[in-house]
DNA sequence: TCTCCATCGTTTTTT
DNA sequence: ACGATGGAGA
């Protein structure tokens, strides 16, 4: 008996392919981690393979974490010599040894969006574009989507010939590109660019990565981009043992550069490639993979694939519609405590998946008036948050003092008394003479006409350099606890004394607890704790990668962040066309956008094991405004037999229908009319509190008199005209008016008494 | 130089 | 609805 028993046919032929290029298809939960972790087992076991040549790379740290910890139990001992990381931590490693053959410093600073924002507004400024034309935004993406193609600023002017934007945009990259190095600075996307340019430009080191790298494997790989495509062939270029594994229907990351002709081109760049498909799924119940199945076969652009699986039918998916996302959050937490009360579910088996994270605000609010525990996964990040950052770029000045955009940042936080006019005296000193803004506020005496601002900068450079000296011999967070102390930083929150100032003073606290946590992890591997690591970690975890399976919390998060997961039961809420699929998609003159939409919906319908539920609400605040959304296509593209709609509930309870209740009907009317948090919650039907089992009937509905049975927002049957979706309804003399969008035949008004309409 | 108020635009999705 | 931004006034 060993290992590679448990595994089926094709899993134990990709374990055993160890020799040259590999494709690996892996539909949704077909243990594709399990096949990468028995073939490194195998790789070291079986082939006598040196754990430092095999190079894993993961899509997170804490898919990178979870394999090393699998491999770990598989082998004994070795694991940790394996290379298993993200592409951004593998390439910093490389840059950090060898970045200083291509012009840049090894202690360089990584920018996040935030930085590159304050440097592109600045580059904006100094060249003078109108960033009305130009907004920040775009110009970043463009500069993103170029280094993604590994497109260089020369490239871009080559290309942009009689294309006036086009060479605009190249002149701001240009000037990015030579900021950022000024700053001793990396963006995300330089971190592969400027591996791959180093890897081109210095033979031997690309030589010695690759007598490095024997064997190397890539998951997720549909989500990889042209610059990450071509670091790995660069560095499986002489021993082609190079194996990806990789799902095109569970693509969704295009928008970010990720080139789907990667795994479906694979054969072509690498003749000879094996290819091997996965098709049997050990996750989830028979309904869920049905639905999953019928929404993706709805694509044109992908290579046919049916995922079956011999797990149980299991319930039937569930599809709940309410009046609005108050209710919609109210049933979603009413229905995680029933399940916690019973005994049948704990916490941490449900997650709330949504597409936008705006979206996880009326959840929080529910679930803490529920008492459930959750944690919202991204959103805005930790690390971003203004004090946080602020703390940070103390942090990062003491380190890189180059880094002009941590030093402007803070020059002035807490307030030293230098305005925008000294900061504007300084900067274009360091920029005439070209050398960087600390450097310039260091010799502050040269500097003409900076008055009695003098004095403050010269308080402000003897405090950094305090600070520095100290850094030598302080751990991280005695540093860090130095710059509060000597800042006051947070003594002037705590005179606020505000709600607001309180949970600022806790995010630093946890900033510190933080540098502690790293500081016992790197004891922990015997390598020193330093600055410069304190300062790359925070900069490459995603806020998933702090997901500790151990609490038992339910979480929140996007689709998108849940990619790679799966659990128990989940609940994909917002299931209404304008929000999933977005309303930019289903405008869009683009087919394959609604494509990508499509597979992200397939990748949130399988992360469900054994429980499923689809909601949706009828009317939604956005931006400040009702909305009326029409229930999502893609739930329409489940076929009903998969389905529950749970009309059955409703008759139980008739007290709860709104036709035998003008109070009920009236506090409907308000929460209609106002959409306002109070009226929905006034109606606390799902309460954990209450009883069990309630739910609230979709049919209650809101409607002038109470002899419709749909309403504004409903989706209907007429005999003739097909579907449609009730747009407005108008009283008459004798009869409704009833305005109604139909699918086929576009908007209809028609009266109620004639129509026949059935509501679905 | 700082603070307060009005105006504007903004939403996908993330390493 | 919200946060960022810019202008006016202290």
């Amino acid at each position: 008996m060993s290992i590679y028993d448990t595994l089926n046919p094709p899993q134990r032929e990709a374990v055993f392919h160890t020799e040259g290029p590999l494709l690996i298809l892996a539909g949704a939960g077909s243990g594709k981690t399990r096949v990468l972790t028995h073939r490194i087992a195998y790789l070291m076991d079986e082939k006598q393979v040196n754990p430092w040549n095999i190079l894993a790379i993961t899509f997170t740290n804490k898919a990178a974490q979870e394999m090393r910890d699998r491999v770990d139990r598989l082998v004994g001992f070795g694991a940790e010599s394996v290379w298993v990381s993200t592409f951004h931590s593998a390439c910093v490693r490389i840059l950090r040894r060898h970045i200083d053959r291509i012009g840049y410093d090894t202690s360089f600073t990584i920018y996040d969006t935030d930085d590159q924002k304050t440097l592109i507004k600045d580059i904006c400024k100094r060249l003078d574009i109108d960033t009305k034309q130009y907004k920040e935004r775009y110009l970043l993406s463009q500069i993103s989507h170029a280094k993604d193609e590994l497109i260089t600023p020369d490239e871009m002017e080559r290309k942009a010939i009689g294309d006036f934007r086009l060479k605009k945009i190249a002149e701001v990259y240009r000037e990015y590109q030579t900021s950022l190095r000024k700053n001793n600075a990396l963006d995300f996307d330089d971190l592969i660019m400027k591996t791959v340019e180093l890897l081109q430009s210095c033979e031997d080191v690309l030589e010695s990565y690759q007598e490095r790298f024997r064997y190397i494997m890539v998951d997720e790989y549909q989500d990889t981009n042209s610059a990450q495509f071509k670091l790995v062939s660069l560095l499986a270029s002489r021993y082609e043992n190079l194996c990806v594994v990789g799902d095109d229907d569970q693509s969704i990351y295009r928008f970010r550069g990720a080139n789907i002709g990667n795994i479906l081109g694979f054969e072509r760049v690498f003749p000879g490639a094996k290819v091997i498909r996965l098709e049997q799924n050990y996750r989830s119940t028979r309904n869920i993979l049905n639905a999953a199945n019928h929404v993706i076969a709805n694509n044109v652009e992908r290579k046919a694939k049916t995922l079956w699986t011999e797990n149980d039918e299991g319930a039937k998916v569930n599809f709940r519609q309410f009046l609005n996302g108050f209710e919609e959050a109210e049933y979603v937490a009413g229905e995680i405590s029933k399940a916690k009360r019973e005994g049948r579910r704990s916490y941490g088996d449900s997650a709330i998946l949504y597409r936008t994270n705006a979206q996880s605000r009326l959840f929080e609010e529910k679930f803490l008036l529920a008492n459930i525990p959750y944690k919202i996964v991204g959103g805005i990040n930790f690390y971003a948050r203004k004090e946080v950052k602020d703390l940070l770029c103390y942090l990062k000045t003491i380190e890189n003092a180059r880094d002009d955009i941590a030093v402007r940042r803070i020059i002035n936080v807490p307030k030293r008394g230098i305005g925008a006019t000294t900061i504007g005296k300084v900067q274009d000193y360091a920029e005439y003479m070209d050398i960087s803004f600390y450097d310039a506020l260091r010799v502050a005496e040269e500097i003409p006409g900076l008055g009695r601002g003098l004095s403050k900068l010269d308080g402000f450079v003897t405090f950094i350099q305090m600070l520095k000296s100290k850094a030598a011999y302080m751990t991280v967070k005695e540093l860090l606890e130095e710059v509060i102390e000597m800042t006051g930083y947070v003594e002037e929150l705590r005179q606020e004394n505000t709600e607001e100032a309180r949970a600022r003073i806790e995010n630093i606290d946890e900033l510190i607890s933080k540098t502690v946590s790293y500081q016992e992890a790197m004891e922990a591997e015997g390598k020193p704790a330093t600055l410069e690591g304190f300062l790359e970690e925070i900069a490459l975890v995603a806020d998933i990668d702090t997901v500790d399976p151990d609490q038992d919390y339910v979480l929140l998060m996007t689709i998108h962040s849940a990619k790679g997961l799966e659990f128990p039961t989940v609940y994909l809420v917002g299931m209404e066309d304008g929000i999933f699929p977005g309303y930019l998609t289903i405008s869009s003159e683009d087919p394959t956008e609604m494509e990508e939409e499509r597979r992200l919906c397939y990748v949130g319908i399988t992360r469900a094991r054994q429980e499923l539920t689809l909601t949706a609400a009828q009317q939604r605040m956005t931006r400040g405004e009702v909305q009326y959304n029409r229930v999502s296509r893609f739930v329409r593209e489940i076929p009903r037999e998969y389905v529950d709609l749970g009309h059955q509930i409703q008759k139980k309870r008739p007290q709860m229908n709104a036709f035998g209740s003008g109070d009920a009907l009236s506090q409907m009317k308000m929460a209609f009319q106002t959409g306002s948090a109070g009226a929905a919650q006034r109606n606390n039907a799902y309460s954990p509190s209450g009883p069990p089992g309630v739910f609230k009937p979709r049919d209650f509905q809101v409607t002038k008199a109470d002899s419709l049975d749909y309403g504004v927002g409903d989706t209907v049957r007429h005999i003739k005209f097909g579907v449609g979706i009730v747009k407005n309804i108008v009283e008459g003399g004798r009869d409704y008016e009833v305005t109604v969008d139909f699918d086929k035949t576009g908007v209809k008004k028609m009266f109620a008494g004639f129509a026949k309409l059935k509501k679905l």
